[in-house]
DNA sequence: AATGAATGAGAATTCATTCAT
DNA sequence: GATGAATGAATTCTCATTCAT
């Protein structure tokens, strides 16, 4: 639980008070929790601090003395956040470096999946961010997002490129939309129920999603490979 | 204006009362209008009829002889929604029933985001209520739409398949996936700013888009064509 | 249906119009039901004029038609519902005359009971006025039900005494206090359940109802006969 | 003001919030006697937690700091009445245990009328649950009031019988049914003006009141004693 | 540093009454 | 005479934030 830089720069005050940081980390933990179960289910604006206090056991006040205010609160999960996504995403593309694109393109989407899985508040909070324009700086939240996105997609894109696995003639910002496109929603589809009408891949076990997922990669196959 | 009847089935009430649809047209759009902007921006829980009668200069009570509840007012304004859509889209699909797979799918595009340009808090809506678990019955309101958008592509890959334009041995619903997941996340970078990385959609001009989706196809065809 | 000469005199104003008193009769029957029950239900500043339209089927506007207000409304209400109870009180007394006091009291109770389960929204209507201090012009209406319970209750008394059924040297105004608080209480306890605990008289059948009537009467033969 | 155990047993949730428990007496019974003022005065529904705050002096919050909403504000306010009355009429009983059973049927009206004008909000809460039927839980409350009265007169009634001072044939329902009668009658007409037309209670000054009670009893005594 | 009571703005909803048609 | 849409004040309840202890 230990706290990489903000990803987001901080626009001139601080959010999270250094009184948070010193609590013990089983508390820290306790809130970081409930918090992320509240702002996942209701979003930033519909998200109650009391509901938030109450699961937690902590006191009311006390949530202004671990950060500014709700904003501080939020921003603090939402960088929280991201830095667990961003250390996942990080090992799944060093562990398969020595791999060809569509075998790595493979091995994201699952590792993707099994994220999700294990944390469905994460990707619940930026599913929440993307889609509700009053979160607070919400633009530079998303940037963030997605723009680690496409770097990630495009150095993959790249380096397929580079050994001969995917066409060189490829417009490359059309190719990375449409990688990044049909990874996030598979994630979605696999994370909101009655999301997707064609592969109900919020239920499916893990042989059914593996075959899903190989015939969605042999598409783009045909589709990007040289 | 007129209402063609209910996508989602009568659940035992009524939604909106006659008083509504006896109203003088240009009354009945300010609401109308007023409404679908607050609701597109802030969702449902979050809306406020305050907001609403405020910018369309009615009387708060008179919420409630349109309406049974806040609830009703929403469900009708989807309603309203998505009878715009689909009249759309059928004018779409039948307008290019004689052209080739791959040019009814740029066809399928370029209408799309005209239709965001021209109706935007229409699909701002649909995207509220697709990220916000507490919106009533949403369950329903999702499925209508997605079985909808799940037919319409569906239909149209067939008749591909039928026409030898696209490969018969392809699994339709993860094809049908790819193809939804594209055009919804190609609608979503036209419509929600800072939503696309790759390509900027949002602030694309004409000669620029149609080359995007040009590009974007050209590769779907490597990928589906026979 | 006709109208007896208003109990509660004029005070100023006049209360129901004659607009209503020239309504067909069916549809005037259908408004004094509906109001009945609902002020009978409710109680006056509970009361919804708003139901009371709907389950008559009139419009809104029409109540104000009819009567000058919500007030007059109801004060027309309660003439009516005198007038009932006057109607049949007398009737009783007049078919008793030649009848000795105690008998006279258990035709009173047991007509009393008939009454209430014949009309009980008008024995609703005057205990809601008897509780609620609000009600417009409430003691007036009090005084002229109550000085009427009296009147019947002490002629009745008077009558026995004359005839020697009735100790001669009983405290007139006691003895009509218990005789009041009996009948009421009784009808009471008839009407409006969980409300005695002893005799469980809402539920009484016929039989075991004039067994309690009995009973009743006898310990008033005891207290108060010679 | 300590709270005795609730009469009307946990239907789930707490009524009353600890918050309210820890305030500082005065404030405490600054909000109870506002509250009573209004509940008795206007009954459940038509009371208005508006003119609760303005008379005591609080924000409109704070009585979601104290109860949980207005059935639990109204809840506790009956349980706090109830314990009241449970007190004051259980000191009667025993303070005279050794007396015959129509002087302390003489004890229990006279303690009555001066409890209720001692605590008018009292009598006039449990007059407002009696005759509203939209009152929360209101038979669960009736039945804690009533079956208390019963039981108080039953008790009294049978050891006057074995005492050998009332008649032992009587029929017991019946004679509870018309002491409560009495009892009740008599509470209500020296509490509600305009109340009763024969006695006119309410204003009787105390030899007077006492004057009465001896001739009330005497006709009981007549009616039930050996 | 922790607590939790206090606050008041703002939410959805109801309703008696008015008035143009 | 009948209609029913319009109105706005009043209702209960929620919540982020402050502050004295």
């Amino acid at each position: 639980m230990k706290q990489s830089p903000s990803l987001i720069g901080p626009s001139g005050e601080e959010t999270v008070l250094p009184t948070f940081l010193n609590l013990p980390p089983d508390k820290r933990e306790r809130v970081v929790e409930a918090a992320l179960v509240e702002f996942a289910d209701k979003g930033y604006q519909q998200a109650s601090l009391n509901t938030i206090v109450a699961a937690s056991g902590i006191a009311k006040g006390s949530i202004y003395q671990y950060f500014r205010d709700k904003k501080g609160f939020f921003l603090y999960l939402f960088d929280f956040a991201v830095a667990r996504v961003r250390r996942t995403l990080v090992q799944v593309k060093e562990a398969s470096a020595h791999q060809d694109f569509f075998t790595r393109l493979e091995k994201s989407l699952l590792a993707g999946v099994e994220f999700i899985r294990r944390h469905p508040r994460i990707y619940g909070i930026y599913l929440k961010i993307l889609f509700d324009r009053h979160v607070p700086r919400r633009d530079e939240l998303l940037r963030a997002v997605r723009r680690f996105a496409a770097d990630y997609l495009g150095s993959l894109l790249r380096q397929g490129m580079a050994r001969g696995e995917v066409r060189a003639d490829l417009p490359e910002g059309t190719a990375v939309f449409i990688l990044d496109a049909l990874l996030d929603r598979f994630l979605q589809a696999a994370s909101v129920p009655a999301f997707d009408v064609a592969l109900d891949l919020d239920r499916a076990a893990s042989p059914e999603l593996e075959q899903r997922i190989r015939e969605l990669v042999d598409i783009l196959r045909r589709g990007l490979a040289r």
